[in-house]
DNA sequence: TTATAATAGCTAAGTTACACAGCTAGCTTG
DNA sequence: CAAGCTAGCTGTGTAACTTAGCTATTATAA
């Protein structure tokens, strides 16, 4: 308030800090029982920031399967998605968006630029000309192709220490995570909003 | 170039689409056997797909959290970092840096705006006056506090479906994935600089 | 049949979360 | 004390989004 500044250049020198002296009390994230070891929810904690960890690093991948196509990481996503939905039916701008959780508008401007780069083709739909269908050019297919051997070697060193029971796990555990994770979300909107 | 937009207002009538003929003939995205189900990587996909929509949500409740307490998801998360970092040691803007794995300058940012909220004070470091000691403000502490319950009604719906060997299991597994993620990190940049 | 909603997509204009290049202040060492 | 290193800062750029609001088309109700 009282302080201006871009008046003085150099920034003031800062007081030595007095000792930290943290009662480390944090309050706990969860109270089920299963996710305390030791009353503590340390390793929670810890769970949660790996997660993060991992999947951050897991873009990181992606990013660089994107860079290799010469796209950026989001378009390989649409990419990626676009081939998957064409398989089983028509693909609007819409759906992408509903897939990946985006708004259209974003989708319509990064299928654009796929378009110019080649990659996408849109076509009207006969039967409701508001919608376009979207599908992988050949140039699109052959360098989602040519990524396949780097994303298996990759691929294998990340997830080599996975025995076959942990992966069953792992996937089975994900597939409920991701289920009650509009619940969790739900509840989080209702505490912040009608609650606090 | 031939092409002038803003000339015409409507855009040219698509041509309708030839029907999807897929071959559904995607390349394995793995080869390793323990993550192979029928010889396919259908499920390895699958998994990959929900541990992003997982995080994502992750992040959607971060950003909640966040929210709450009148700070950006990152910022929230820097709050954080500088409780757990200072509970055992001086923080510096390094340490917040590289422990998020964010970018100097940027930390710098994010912290002053922290500052100049009164949820961060920045005290000279004594022994080496380059440094720069970070710790949070009592109100600081305070908002993260009044979340606590939140989260943890939270936490419990969003891991309410894990057992507790499900939750060791997943704790195991999270960390030795995120330790072969840099080598997978590393793989991928000679991959795709060295050869290629 | 005409209003009138909806719906699909698009354009424009932000915002947030980053990174990188390059700078200065302060430290260290020959 | 000059060279070189390190911590942090400033400035600038980019990727990844969103919301508001528009148009074209289709569905619906009066």
């Amino acid at each position: 308030m009282a302080r201006k500044q871009g008046v003085k250049r150099k920034p003031a020198r800062l007081a030595p800090t007095r000792s930290p002296a943290h009662t480390p009390a944090h309050e706990l994230t969860v109270s089920r029982e299963e996710l305390l070891v030791g009353g503590s929810d340390r390793e929670f904690r810890a769970l949660i920031h790996d997660a993060l960890a991992f999947t951050s690093r897991l873009e990181a991948v992606r990013d660089g399967y994107a860079k290799m196509i010469g796209v950026t990481g989001i378009q390989y996503t649409m990419l990626v998605c676009i081939s998957v939905l064409g398989a089983s039916q028509s693909v609007t701008v819409k759906a992408v968006a509903e897939h990946l959780k985006l708004s259209g508008p974003f989708v319509t401007v990064e299928v654009g630029k796929l378009v110019s780069m080649g990659l996408v083709e849109k076509a009207g739909d006969p039967s409701d000309r508001r919608k376009v269908s979207l599908s992988l050019t050949d140039e699109a297919r052959a360098r989602l192709a040519e990524l396949a051997p780097t994303q298996r070697q990759v691929n294998d060193v990340h997830f080599g220490t996975l025995t076959k029971s942990d992966f069953l796990a792992l996937r089975r555990m994900m597939g409920e995570l991701v289920e009650s994770t509009d619940n969790a979300l739900a509840l989080l909107n209702y505490l912040s909003t009608g609650a606090d």
